[in-house]
DNA sequence: ACGAACTTGAA
DNA sequence: TCAAGTTCG
């Protein structure tokens, strides 16, 4: 009897899984999955606790619900990427597995992973790879020059023609196999020490919850998004992200409601819609630009010259930024948040990225790192993009005279101060108005607040970065 | 090859 | 206005 196996990645799901969808098409095989947990090669890359939480409590719904259909899912653990190519080698050898099907990851690790287990599998086993996580091929999407789209806009459009020609299909989960794999119907995670932290619940998981929080954004959100989105105290985004990056979601079931939810979906009578659409893209781009060169996931900027810049990198702004202690509340704030929920409003991202780098003038890599380190829904090229947006080092990217200001980000977006009274309770007593920054308040009242004074000035921090960043530019472009 | 366009800001 | 080069059609 035909043994196939599905090995599961970054694909946590049943629906619209083109690996596990076309290894089920033979009714007669026996298919069976299997995942490789490699925490060497996850503590190598800095991947948070908090989504290896997430990617084993995901494990477990994934395992509920292939039990339903009678396939079996193996959970193996590795050192690493090279360890688990040859764990998963051994094991289609051993077992006489005629065909493996998985869906393609693109990073560099990743690929090389891959090639290796094609090459000794040659012969042995067939290896059947499918294009499972992003909505368009690579080479489908180039330029009229065929280049790859270094720009986001016009990336977007060409998106956007592809996307309203073509007919979108989401593949179904399979059906109840004939032949069973379970060999047993346990669940056998409670040594995980790492799941049994009851720390980590802001994100309830699995496929099944994925789903359920997807329509209810599109049905009560969506319409409002343009509007609401920025207000990061009222949660008004999908926070659908740790989904995505696991694959208990996917991105083309997101585009699948875009579409079915409006006839047009590029038309500007949708702005919500239309606004949510192009962040999903966003992602879609960073992960385009990342397969296209692939040094940005080498520490490397878009932008050659911007290593000469001089980094000063002092260790006491570095801390007080990662602890929360900066003085100014929207950045420190937002920095609880990160550490207790492992989430944060991209704005949030935006604004205390641009802190780090043009006020403290921090090396952006620093900053990455940490981001990586602490982020429930971390993905390599969404972050990577997102730091080199804010520290004018990428192709794309924030002009180097554009900063975010803090004090002013705060009174635009959280007007009444309820996501710093939140975060930081020290100051729930300071008015509204003074709340981005009570430092002259306490002073001209005669208050003694129990907050850190401001660590930089923000006008002569932003100075010496933009002259730094000035000098490389001109000097040594 | 020419010209339009270029996420998210602030003074 | 800062500030301006590069990308893409």
């Amino acid at each position: 009897m035909n043994k196939y196996l599905v090995w599961f990645r970054n694909d946590l799901r049943i629906h619209d899984n083109p690996a596990l969808h076309y290894a089920c098409t033979n009714p007669e095989a026996l298919v069976s999955g299997v995942f490789v947990a490699t925490p060497k090669q996850w503590e190598k890359h800095f991947v948070a606790n908090c989504q290896i939480n997430f990617i084993y409590k995901n494990l477990l719904e994934l395992k509920k619900n292939l039990l339903e259909i009678q396939i079996e899912l193996i959970i193996h653990t590795c050192k690493d990427f090279i360890e688990s190519a040859d764990w998963i080698f051994n094991f289609c050898h051993r077992n006489k597995i005629s065909k493996l099907y998985f869906n393609r990851q693109y990073e560099y690790n990743e690929k090389k992973r891959d090639n290796l287990v094609k090459l000794k599998l040659h012969n042995i086993t067939e290896c059947i790879t499918f294009n499972g996580n992003l909505l368009i091929s690579p080479k489908q999407i180039m330029t009229q020059k065929i280049k790859n789209y270094r720009v986001y806009r016009p990336f977007l459009k060409r998106c956007t023609k592809i996307f309203s020609k073509n007919i979108l299909y989401i593949l179904p989960p399979p059906k109840i196999r004939k032949y069973s794999t379970i060999k047993n119907n346990l669940l056998e995670f409670d040594r995980c020490e790492i799941f049994n932290n009851k720390k980590y619940n802001y994100f309830l998981p699995g496929e099944n919850y994925a789903l359920k929080k997807l329509k209810k954004f599109v049905d009560t959100k969506l319409n409002n998004y343009h509007i609401n989105r920025d207000f990061f105290s009222i949660n008004s985004t999908s926070q659908l992200s740790p989904y995505l990056t696991v694959g208990a979601l996917s991105a083309s079931r997101c585009l699948y409601l875009i579409k079915k939810n409006s006839k047009n979906f590029t038309n500007e009578k949708n702005p919500g819609l239309f606004k949510w659409y192009s962040e999903l893209i966003w992602r879609e781009f960073y992960q385009h630009l990342m397969i296209a060169y692939p040094f940005l996931s080498m520490s490397e900027p878009f932008l050659k010259w911007t290593n000469k810049i001089c980094w000063e990198n002092n260790p006491k702004y570095i801390k007080a930024w990662k602890n929360g202690s900066t003085g100014y509340p929207i950045i420190d704030a937002s920095m609880h948040q990160l550490k207790q929920t492992g989430w944060l409003h991209n704005r949030l991202r935006m604004i205390s990225a641009s802190f780090l780098v043009k006020n403290l003038f921090v090396d952006w890599r620093i900053g990455e790192k940490y981001f990586i380190s602490h982020l429930i829904d971390g993905n390599l090229s969404s972050n990577n993009g997102g730091w080199q947006w804010s520290a004018s080092t990428g192709t794309d990217s924030a002009p180097y005279f554009r900063i975010f200001n803090p004090i002013l980000q705060g009174k635009k977006f959280d007007h009444y101060g309820n996501f710093i009274r939140f975060w930081i309770p020290e100051l729930s007593a300071v008015p509204d108005h003074c709340i981005h920054f009570p430092h002259n308040w306490a002073v001209e009242n005669n208050i003694k607040i129990h907050y850190p004074a401001p660590i930089v000035q923000y006008k002569t921090s932003y100075i010496k970065f933009r002259t730094a960043y000035l000098y490389a530019k001109n000097n040594l472009k």
